[in-house]
DNA sequence: TCATTGATGGTCT
DNA sequence: GACCATCAATGAG
């Protein structure tokens, strides 16, 4: 079990979210690992992207976009949750993948099928903003054994406020009848 | 099953 | 001060 490279994270961003799926998230916390199978991400294209945090331009918050592919931005969301993305893209292009759910695969206790509730499962907080994907604590890799499964592409949840044509995008993405996909 | 609402705090204006 | 890439509880039907 290895990190993925970073060149897998210095491309398209769609294609990342799409290549994201069925690969595993893991995080070693106390010396034991958490894994999770990432069944659902979502993709967020840059400062053109009226639904992306970074097309409100360069803050403390987006700053860690800006920057290389391969890398964690975890915000809190309404005071509570955190949400992990994988930062995407050439450095300079602040685009990310979400991760918006998990298929439990190790110890991983609680629901998993959200945003928050993955990172909650996944000890995942703000702590790691920024944290390099290719270290040996928290990374993301090649399953085991690959499973094969049909995409299917459905507008992002919650970015209405993006205006009806980026949020009716179809940049959210999702493995066909997986039971822990976090909405139909 | 669906629509509504409260919790709770960082971020940006 | 307004908004928010969420979730669970509530109540109506």
């Amino acid at each position: 079990m290895q990190p993925l490279p970073r060149s897998f994270y210095d491309r398209d961003t769609e294609l990342v979210a799409r290549e994201l799926l069925g690969k595993q998230l893991v995080h070693r916390v106390d010396g034991e690992l958490r894994v999770g199978r990432i069944v659902e991400t979502e993709a967020y294209l840059g400062v053109l992207d009226l639904a992306a945090h970074s097309s409100r331009g360069r803050t403390p918050r987006t700053e860690v976009m800006f920057g290389p592919p391969g890398h964690a931005y975890v915000y809190l969301i309404y005071g509570m949750y955190n949400c992990l993305n994988a930062v995407t893209g050439p450095e300079g292009q602040p685009t990310a993948v979400l991760f918006r759910a998990l298929e439990p695969v190790l110890n991983l206790e609680g629901k998993t099928s959200g945003p928050g509730l993955l990172c909650r499962a996944m000890e995942i907080d703000r702590s790691l903003y920024g944290h390099d994907l290719l270290s040996e604590d928290f990374f993301i890799s090649e399953p085991a054994e690959s499973e094969e499964f049909e995409i299917v592409a459905r507008p992002r949840v919650g970015v209405d406020y993006a205006g009806a044509d980026w949020a009716s995008r179809l940049l959210r993405f999702y493995i066909k009848g997986n039971s822990h996909v976090s909405k139909k």
